[in-house]
DNA sequence: GAGTGGTCTAGACCACATC
DNA sequence: ATGTGGTCTAGACCACTCA
């Protein structure tokens, strides 16, 4: 897979907002005088800069240009599909997983229903908890087709299982339907996380589809109230 | 403002995927027979397929095409913007807002701090229940910038303030970020909800930003823990 | 009126999937 | 080998903003 011409003019760009060579609500220089900066046709500029706006870093305003956004506003993990790993390094906090449950299992209804598989299907099914400063905040539960992951460790589980998938496995995760509720408490959530006396928690449920568009995994964060936080950055939907 | 070539082909064939034209799993024509279908260029029906593709409808598979996903399993209010009005009605229940306060005020140093302003600058402040089947499960905080709402009512903000700013103001919205977390539940939550003994909200909220990239509006919906739901259709971050 | 971003075209080459 | 979607180009016209 050879790399797009558009790919690194898209980072160069994040890097000189980031970096404050671009300032906050300046104007980038027209998509004319970047063709001629990055000695490439107006339409690759442009398919960079699109990119930019979808990420939240511009706002492209007809007849006047692409104005800077307030990138510090907007850096947190920006809707979607960052794992706990990377979250981690980039609050770079002392964090710490630990696996209590792990094997292959054969479905039960609901998840047969999730995952939209037969009772026979088999599933890697992993129980992990969070702990960030000394607390357990989050547990993962986590379900996978076996079809698609032969192999899985504990200690894979106790690393990232995003990023064996995508480095290991070379599967390409391509979208998520996210859902979250508030859920009361299970006797498993009690046991696995430092509760604090709070009998709900803030449940973000994950389908993950992989390129080919088939459903591969199903994941529950579930998290103590007090510390979830979700940021989404919505470009208006389309009419 | 002319429509352009591809807004009503994506439109066309979202309908075809909705009316079961194109069904789950099947395979749109390709981009050159759409092309010589519609009679356009092959880029204009790219745009088109991307905004499906952005929009949750298809997934484009290099080498194979374009799949038609489940519209079934994506179709809840798909991230974002959506009002509480528009939502009333996808769910068709009996529904009804309160308006408890309203008026001007001069922002206290949180609400200066949210939407960027000084001291001095005028604000709409409104406050509304939402009523669900005879329960008020949700509690709005408003708050808008009176330079470019000069004027708003009550009878406004019992129907719905975002159609009258689109419909009437022509104020354009063009993104939002959102933020998710939980909070204590306030006097004001324990005074204009019904609560059930709930004590805490899910707080949703929302800086509103018009076209030209400007500030103008902070949101606060404040939700009763058991009713809250929010769904969000995440495709994969650009790398 | 000059400059901006938004759209559209026709043609080209590539990497990938399928047969 | 053929067909697919992904990228890139050079040029054109439009609607918009601002001086």
């Amino acid at each position: 897979m050879k790399e797009s011409k558009y790919a690194p003019i898209y980072r160069q760009i994040v890097q000189d907002i980031q970096r404050g060579f671009y300032k906050t609500n300046a104007i980038l220089p027209s998509e004319n005088e970047l063709s001629q900066q990055f000695g490439t046709s107006r339409e690759t500029i442009r398919k960079a800069l699109n990119l930019l706006a979808q990420n939240g870093y511009i706002q492209k305003i007809k007849g006047k240009g692409s104005v800077v956004l307030d990138v510090k506003k907007m850096s947190f993990p920006v809707s979607g599909l960052v794992s706990f790993k990377e979250l981690q390094q980039s609050l770079g906090r002392d964090t710490k997983t630990i696996v209590y449950d792990f094997g292959l299992i054969h479905p039960d209804e609901l998840l047969q229903q999730q995952l939209q598989i037969k009772p026979d299907a088999e599933v890697w099914k992993v129980i992990r908890s969070r702990e960030i400063q000394g607390e357990r905040i989050i547990l993962d539960r986590d379900f996978l087709l076996k079809d698609y992951v032969p192999l899985l460790t504990k200690e894979i589980c106790e690393q990232s299982i995003y990023e064996y998938l995508e480095r290991e496995l070379k599967l390409q995760i391509s979208f998520a339907k996210k859902e979250i509720v508030v859920e009361p408490c299970t006797d498993e959530d009690r046991s696995y996380l430092d509760i604090e006396g709070f009998d709900h928690v803030v449940v973000v449920k994950n389908y993950v589809y992989l390129e080919d568009a088939s459903l591969f995994q199903y994941t529950e964060s579930r998290h103590r109230l007090d510390k979830f936080r979700f940021v989404d950055f919505a470009r208006r939907a389309h009419r």
